[in-house]
Parts: structure tokens; C-alpha cells; sequence
DNA sequence: TATTTTTGTTCCATCGTTTGAACAAATATA
DNA sequence: TATATTTGTTCAAACGATGGAACAAAAATA
């Protein structure tokens, strides 16, 4: 009933009364073997149902056509939209990618590291946890030979290949919008700025309003994890103070609807009293009584443009130049700030 | 500055005049290696940085000490909180999982199942995609001779371990509550019942009904694959329809959420209108604008056995018969359903 | 016909680790 | 002291696939 023992190309080998070096050959399309015994060694390979054993071609090939992608949380539109793209650009390629996360965590994301590394990845792609601030796990991907590619959160320091969007350009889109819309007292819930992309987001929001000669508050840059709680926290929080924002400019979708949630339960309207806009283009910002305001980062040109690089690295192994690739971000309105 | 070759057992075995072989075994703890070697050689292996290659290891042993996760969706509480758990308890008996998510298609996941046979994963620990019926994949995997334990989503036919929870009862829970609270019509937004543990919820919904001598309308059962739109769709129209129900019970938390926005769109007053019952306890089921009663599944519990469940296999790679664990769901009561 | 080239295959070492068997040295038993 | 047992290590053969070198046979060129 079972057919425990997979066969291997020694049995096919048996079969054909050929060795095992030139199955290998064939199965390889190697020029030197006769079309003849290629075909006999295909048909007799799909006959036995033959596998080839990944463990061992990759020991000896010193390739496991393997690639790890970490990335934050996979509760998350936009990573879960990343990876998939990466996944299918990869497959294209014969590469299988091994998908792991890091729960926002240092000490998950260097565990991880060692495990994809330990399982001889040919290459990681990687999108930093909020946490982390000690590159030293990211040096050493570098140092044992395996290609690293990184994504929206990702320092320059470390000099490898990085997709993602100008942040800086984004915070532009967002407050230029909202004083369109009338908004003059703007408050920012920030990421923690040790991270290149909200550090970028906080700067471009302070260069923005003060293009627009507006006030810039420091108790209106409140930095967080960006979680759905601290959303609710810093948004009450914002509420309770002497002088309330006119907008609300949230450094990721999640917090954003945590701010929503308290709006709501305050019953101030929105966008009238307070504006909101988010980051990331979430699904669920389009489903929310008003939807919000977000922006879009390309979720699926980052997950392509990813693997392409990775590819790339692949195929140009002594390439020692860093290509940086930054989209261009798109401003969604919907109802939480179309206040005209 | 980056030192490229990886060190092996051969180098440590050179450095300490001794053998390959008696390197691996003083590794490895054989119990015929002195505790003088076996210092001296953790210590070198320490000191050149070793790092034992999976992939050899994994050849030589036939054995590779991955164990592949399969879920349907990543981005769900309860399914990414099962994975957590069952990787922390892999991860303490020497396993590493590789999560992959089928996107509740079969095509992916007949795919997924067959990059995890090719990378040679010791077990898979499976929830099924809703597309799945055909189960010619699953029977592939255990004639590969690959362990095979079922969670949440799996098919008694397939006569392999499983861990869930008592989805017949849980209907009953449910239907028992919402009668306790005055409710006389209760809808039941279903998944599909070719899937085994819809088919229960739907079963139990009846038979409740039956015991309660409420009516059993074919049209208040709606089966669908649940996501937020299936739910705001459904609930649309049950609300058009000309007699409305006083009750909504979704088996799933999400549809749940589509359901309660168009409830709320609506202005309908929730419970005391329509009273809802969602299925999983997805954390924003306690965050939503009334919060939405449910019922625990236990995720944590569930990784744990699932992953138990493997272990025990492993190690009693002998053993016939088939383990069926079954839990207890526990009701959980919100705001959505309290009106008394 | 003698020689070179091409073609199709086999031979063999290799990737890094593991493991049973073999063996010498040290220790215990008679 | 002779023999049996234990201890610590080496030897050699795997695991399965690969690929360069070697080699014989066939075909092409002189």
C-alpha cells in the first residue's frame, strides 16, 4: 500500500542499465548524452515517480535554491502582499522561498536568522523589526557569503540592496493635502525615529509644515510601536490636551484605526473637527465608517523588485555596487480628511 | 574583512590532530569520546565559528529536523497564534518549522506540499484551504512516508492524528446563549459544509434549533467562504430579505466584522435588534463599536497538541493508531449579543 | 588505411557529516 | 602473568547527486 523507499537515480540507473552519473546527466540535459537515453531516463523517471533529493543536490551543488524572507508581522496587508509577490517572482526562477517573522521582536528576528542560515538559504530578504537596532546579525548574513536584500525598513548603513518608498516625500503628499483641506493644527503619531523610514516620515512632516509656515509642536510627535493600542493611547491622549489638533497624520494604518476607534467614541466628527490619514493603504481603511485616508507604498512592485534584485546578485556574484530603488508614493483620500 | 569559508568538522579535526569522525561524535556526546576531547573540541568549535552543516547532516541521517506548517491564511489571529505555538514547542525539541500559508487555495497549497516534500521536512502540521476536497495531495504525503497531523480544518477520512475543537458543541453553545437572550430567529451565516468543521457548526445550529422548537429556515443558513465582503454581502441581504432575523451567528470572526458594518451602516441597534455571534475570538472582536461575542478555539492549546501530536509520532514512528483530540470551546459573551 | 575529432558513456572523487566495525591501549579480572 | 573487558580513537563506507577526466566506439578528415 505504501511505497515507503523513494527511488533515487541509482534504481533508475538500475533500470536502464546505465550508472547514476549519466541519469544525472540526462535528468540535467547534459550535451553529451543521446537524446535517446534522455528520453528513456525522463520516462522512467516519471515511472518511478522519482524526486530528486534536494538535500543532496544542494550539498554538493553548494546551492539550496532556497531563499528566507523575514518580515515584522504577517498580519499586515502590505507585507503579506510583499512576500507573495516575492514568492511568485521567485518560483519563476526555481528558487522556493521560506517565510518567516519576526514578531516586531530582535531577539525572534536574530533566531530566525540563524535558522535560515543554518538551513543554508542562498539568499535572506528582509524588512527590519521595530526593535532593532544592533545590525550585528545583519553583518553577519553579510559576512557568511548569503545575499541580503532589504525592504521598506532597512538602514543604509549596512549597504546592501534596498527597495522601498520615499518616506520623506510621503509626509510632503500627506500635509500638503490636509492643509488643502483647511487643516492648520496638524499632530503626527510618529514611528520610533531610530528607524530610517519614520525618521524620514517625521523629518518630511516637519519640513512640510514649516513650507506651509505652520506651528511645529513637539507634544504633537508622539512616537510608538504604531500597534492598535498605542493608536488608541495616543489619540486620547491628544484629546485630553489643552489645545486639540485640527489632523491627525498616523505613521501606519493600525494606529490609525485605533485613533478612529477613539474619535469615534468621543463622537467628534471627522473629518470636520479632526482630519485623519494613515500609512500602508490596509484593506480594512477602505471598510471603516469614515474609511481613511492612507497612503500607498506598492506593495506588489516592492516584492517584485525585491526578488529581482536578489536575482540579480545571483547572477552577478563579484557586482559590488548597491543599487537603492525608491517609488514614488500615491496620496489615497477618502472620507476621514475630504473635508472640501 | 569577510572570512568566506565556513569552517567544518575536517578543521576543527585538523587544528586537534584527531579525525573527522571523532569530532562529530565528540559533538555529538558519544558516549565513547573522553570528556578531555570533547572539551577541547566544543571549544575549537567555538572558537573557528563552526556552524554544523544542515545539509550533510540532514543527508547522512535521513533526517532533517524541519517540520512545514500549512495554514490557510497567515493574517488571522488564530491561525498565526497556533503556528506561534507550535513552533515554540518544536522549537525545544530540536525542530525548526517553515510557515507556509495556501491563501485558502488549493492549487497553493498542493504546491506548498510539494516544496515541503522537496526540501525533505521530517512532518507537515496542516489546516485545510476551503477550495480543498480532493485529497490525493495529503494521501502523498504520508505514502512519502512524511508524518502528517491535521488541526482545526481536516477530513476524518484521511485517518491521521488531529487537534480541534468540538464544533458541534460550539453551535450549541451558541444557539443556547442567544435563546437565553430572547432571541426567536436566528440566522446562520455558514462556511461551506463540504469542510468538516462547518459541516458540524451547521449541524449543531440545526439541532439546537430543533431542541429549542425554533423554525429552520433553508434560506437563514448561507454558506460562503467567509471573508469581510461574504459577510457584508450575506448580511445585506438577510436585512432585505421580508422576514428579518432577530439573530446572526457567523462562523467566522470576520465575516462577523463585514456583518457588523452593515448592521451598523444600517442603524440597526445591536443586540437589541439583531443580536451577533462571531467564531475564533480574532482579537478586534473586543475592539469593534459594539464588541462581538464569540468562541474561544483555544489557539494556544491547539499549536501546543498539534505539535505533541508530531513529537509523538517521532518518537513512536510504529504506532498505528490514530489520535483525535477534541476541545472544549468556551463562549465567549460581548456587547453584540448582551441584552439581557 | 591511418589519424583526428566527435559522441556517448563510465569512472571516480567530492560535498560534510554520521556510524558501525575495527583496533590498539589501558584497565580489570582470573 | 595470561586473559577478558573497557575505553578512546581511527577506518571506511555510507547518504544521493554532480561534474571533470578518462575512455571506448563511431564518425570525420587526412
Amino acid at each position: 500500500m505504501e511505497n515507503k523507499k523513494k527511488s533515487t537515480i541509482k534504481d533508475i540507473a538500475a533500470v536502464l542499465g546505465l550508472t547514476p552519473s549519466a541519469v544525472s546527466k540526462a535528468l540535467n540535459n547534459h550535451p553529451r548524452i543521446s537524446e535517446k537515453t534522455k528520453l528513456a531516463v525522463k520516462e522512467m523517471a516519471v515511472e518511478l515517480d522519482y524526486q530528486p533529493n534536494f538535500l543532496s543536490s544542494a550539498l554538493r551543488k553548494g546551492k539550496s535554491n532556497l531563499v528566507g524572507v523575514i518580515i515584522p508581522r504577517v498580519n499586515s496587508h502590505f507585507f503579506s502582499s510583499v512576500v507573495e509577490n516575492i514568492e511568485k517572482m521567485l518560483n519563476l526562477n526555481g528558487y522556493n522561498i521560506i517565510m518567516t517573522q519576526s514578531n516586531e521582536l530582535y531577539a525572534k528576528e536574530c533566531q530566525e536568522i540563524d535558522t535560515l542560515l543554518k538551513i543554508q538559504v542562498d539568499g535572506i530578504i528582509a524588512s527590519m523589526a521595530n526593535e532593532t537596532t544592533n545590525l550585528e546579525f545583519y553583518e553577519k548574513i553579510k559576512s557568511r557569503g548569503t545575499e541580503l536584500v532589504l525592504f521598506d525598513r532597512g538602514e543604509e548603513e549596512l549597504n546592501v540592496d534596498y527597495v522601498g518608498i520615499d518616506d520623506y516625500k510621503s509626509s510632503h503628499l500627506v500635509v500638503d493635502h490636509l492643509v488643502s483641506q483647511n487643516c492648520k493644527r496638524i499632530a503626527h503619531i510618529a514611528g520610533f525615529h531610530h528607524i530610517r523610514i519614520y525618521k524620514e516620515r517625521i523629518r518630511g512632516y516637519k519640513d512640510a509644515l514649516e513650507k506651509w509656515n505652520l506651528d511645529i509642536q513637539d507634544n504633537w510627535i508622539i512616537e510608538s510601536n504604531l500597534r492598535i493600542e498605542d493608536g488608541r493611547q495616543i489619540m486620547q491622549q491628544l484629546l485630553n490636551a489643552p489645545e486639540r489638533p485640527d489632523a491627525v497624520y498616523v505613521a501606519g494604518d493600525i494606529a490609525a484605526l485605533g485613533a478612529l476607534q477613539v474619535l469615534l467614541e468621543n463622537n467628534i466628527k471627522i473629518p470636520e473637527e479632526i482630519a485623519l490619514v494613515g500609512f500602508s493603504d490596509e484593506p480594512f481603511t477602505s471598510l471603516t465608517q469614515p474609511s481613511i485616508s492612507t497612503i500607498n507604498q506598492h506593495s506588489d512592485q516592492i516584492g517584485k523588485l525585491a526578488a529581482e534584485a536578489f536575482l540579480n546578485r545571483m547572477s552577478h556574484p563579484k557586482k559590488k555596487t548597491v543599487n537603492r530603488i525608491i517609488l514614488e508614493p500615491e496620496l489615497i483620500v477618502r472620507q476621514s480628511s475630504k473635508r472640501i
